[in-house]
DNA sequence: GAGTTTATTTTGACGGAATCAAATTCTCGA
DNA sequence: TCGAGAATTTGATTCCGTCAAAATAAACTC
């Protein structure tokens, strides 16, 4: 809690009861949504209202305390591992969401591309697949691969 | 028109005025959200209920006619650019979507991460940035350079 | 071509996720 | 401790998409 504090402090952010449960409730599970940190913050501090969750959670993201992921098809997440370069690893069928360490090392892709001008500041990936436990219960299907929807790296180094 | 109805017919998805319409809606204009989507071809046959159009772009996108972007933040996009593999390039203040190509290194990330047991069939990939009309607006600013997005931050190392 | 079967379209209600706006309460610095 | 400014609560609201049932249209068979 005392780290948490300081996180906080660091950062010019008005230390509160409710941003302290978050944060320390986002540290808790990774990969939460704003409700499931809702109802962790609830019950370790009794209560909290929607828009406290979204607002902190906001600046949270904005200050680069923590990191959202907007997967189609459902709500936002939220994680603590900012700062490295990872990605997301999501099961299409139970939603099961792991970190994947990125591939082509720093800053992937970010300047190789034909960037139409644009200033891009992040390069967002998401892989989409099926778990081993959910390819059991589906009978160990090999369906998909037919067409691979690649994803090149620019650096065609190893 | 002719080769719409074909384009139906080779997958035996039966032919009305409503998906030839919405076929032709997204050919025109690609990027584009249900509802611009709906409004164009009401523009164009007069009329079209709001969930013909989500059941009709659904079986598109099963059947691979279409595929659909779904951006953090904002509805879904339709795009009749199937096949080739490219990623998009969002601004994040006027929302402008552009098409990337990759860079054809013959690599497909698919399998070069650590899967975690994952049959994945897909990376999507969303580069984040600032379009160059919203750089000038904004007065050539180099401001969210200051705060750089996660990963950027403590990815200096090479 | 007419009739049957099947699938699509329409209509209207509904749901979840997130935001807006106003009033209240709290934090922090003086 | 006090007050200004910020955060939180509350409740309504918007947006995107889905559900369910009835009405309608397309495709297949004869």
């Amino acid at each position: 809690m005392f780290s948490n504090v300081n996180i906080l402090r660091k950062r010019r952010i008005p230390v509160t009861a409710q941003r302290l449960a978050l944060l320390r409730a986002v540290g808790a599970q990774p990969h939460a949504t704003a409700d499931a940190l809702a109802e962790a913050v609830r019950s370790e501090i009794g209560a909290i209202s929607k828009q406290a969750v979204y607002n902190t959670l906001g600046t949270f993201v904005e200050k680069g305390i923590l990191r959202r992921i907007q997967p189609a098809g459902s709500a936002a997440l939220y994680e603590a591992r900012v700062g490295d370069n990872h990605h997301h690893l999501i099961c299409r069928s139970c939603r099961k969401t792991v970190d994947v360490a990125c591939v082509v090392g720093e800053r992937p892709c970010l300047k190789a591309v034909d960037d139409s001008g644009f200033q891009i500041d992040e390069a967002e990936v998401i892989f989409w697949g099926t778990c081993s436990e959910c390819l059991e219960k589906s009978g160990a299907k090999t369906a998909r691969l037919g067409e691979p929807h690649d994803f090149c790296e620019q650096t065609n180094n190893p």
